[in-house]
DNA sequence: CAAGTAAGATACATACACGTATGTATTCTG
DNA sequence: CAGAATACATACGTGTATGTATCTTACTTG
């Protein structure tokens, strides 16, 4: 099995100081050629994989060679996760932004279900979401890494959901925070199921079952049922 | 982007007539073997993941060298594929048997039930699943073959959820070969969350969810309401 | 405008997994 | 029981991605 080096001591010859926030030409240049490098990868590594994208082709397609990617980041796994995080920080902008744009928690409610639906449409990001994942299932350490993301994901979001539903009068049928970590997984799963076979699950499908997986989520319970956690439909047998 | 030479003319030294089904004691060890390298291969896919899984590691957990595993399977790719195909006949037989047990529909609904939460408990077999989407979302001959699967997945069961929702007076909102592809994806993109964090999403959460998504499935819609595909709910918006 | 510094390119050394070719032992067959 | 075929192992050549070390070019600044 390939062990990851994460750290195997060598002398990293990335940029030590990130770019920082010093405003002359020099670091302008430095940051904008991060910045196509990470677009770069971006769309390399959606298209091979994680294992499969080479870092030529990712300097390539930025327009440099493997040398201003060495110049840039320590490896593979550096730029992979410098992605993993900028998508986090945008993820968790973005979804904040939405909600505090609006008062009335129905509307609140709306824009998260619009949230959700443009999640299921993201399909480069559902490819380096999924390569994301299995890496995480195979390095402890990234594994932690994307677990305390996540968690950061889903306390912002487990939060907002809990005031809507208190201002809604509603219940969850689980905990906010696993409520936002299924609506992320189903949205991904029937993306991913969508660019497989368009014509089996068509985008309608997405968006109707993605629909219908919201409402049951977020309308199924009123507030005296469960108590939140309180598994109902245990009768699902295994 | 390394592109795979599937046919690239290379006289393969893998065993040209597969074990048959000749009962001589040679026939039978190779039968054996190549059954050893297969379950094998499964385990260090789901462990390293397809394109980190080395042969060498897959032939030596079944107990082999390389030099067994190049008479038996023609390269990486090809042991792939064959784990795969077998998974789809599996669990094609599998699920028909298990309904076939049944004539009461509400049993068969039982059934299919139960199905999809056993899906959403083999912690391998997602594991390995979605190394095949991605596989396939990369390599057009493997996207094809996957595709051609699920389809006959999907064409077996989805007929058999027409038979019930007929027996059972009700409708699906979404076509049947839709219903059948969302339930997977659905069961998977959960067990994988849970996989990455099951104290944020519990097994039991996993069990609860999916058995309200099925619930919103298949007993949501009263069969006079919409016609099968008219996509109800369009005014999720995107 | 000259010297110094930083960005990035080129060249190279290394590692490693693959696939093939060949060897060997065990089992089958006449 | 001898020769042939089969199953698998060993050894080797090759391609290729990685990371490092060095070089070049373009800014920047005194």
């Amino acid at each position: 099995m390939r062990a990851i080096s994460l750290l195997t001591g060598k002398k990293s010859r990335a940029r030590v100081s990130p770019p920082a926030r010093s405003r002359t030409p020099q670091a302008e240049r430095t940051r904008a050629t991060r910045r196509k490098l990470l677009d770069a990868a971006k769309r390399i590594f959606a298209q091979d994989g994680f294992e499969a994208a080479r870092l030529e082709d990712i300097a390539a397609r930025a327009g440099y060679t493997r040398g201003a990617f060495y110049a840039n980041f320590k490896s593979k796994e550096d730029i992979f996760f410098a992605l993993f995080d900028e998508w986090v920080r945008e993820r968790i902008e973005s979804f904040t932004d939405a909600l505090r744009r609006h008062s009335d928690p129905v509307e609140k409610l709306a824009a998260v279900r619009t949230h959700y639906a443009k999640v299921a449409t993201d399909r480069r990001q559902v490819l380096i979401s999924m390569e994301f994942k299995l890496f995480a299932m195979r390095h402890p350490e990234a594994h932690a890494r994307l677990r305390s993301r996540h968690r950061r994901i889903r306390a912002s979001f487990g939060e907002l959901f809990s005031e809507l539903m208190g201002a809604l009068g509603k219940n969850l049928p689980i905990a906010e925070v696993a409520t936002s970590a299924c609506l992320g997984a189903v949205a991904q799963g029937l993306l991913l199921e969508h660019l497989l076979d368009p014509k089996t699950l068509t985008d309608g499908d997405v968006r109707d079952v993605l629909g219908l997986f919201f409402d049951s989520i977020f309308q199924a319970v009123p507030p005296e049922a469960g108590s939140g956690t309180s598994g109902h439909l245990k009768e699902i047998s295994l």
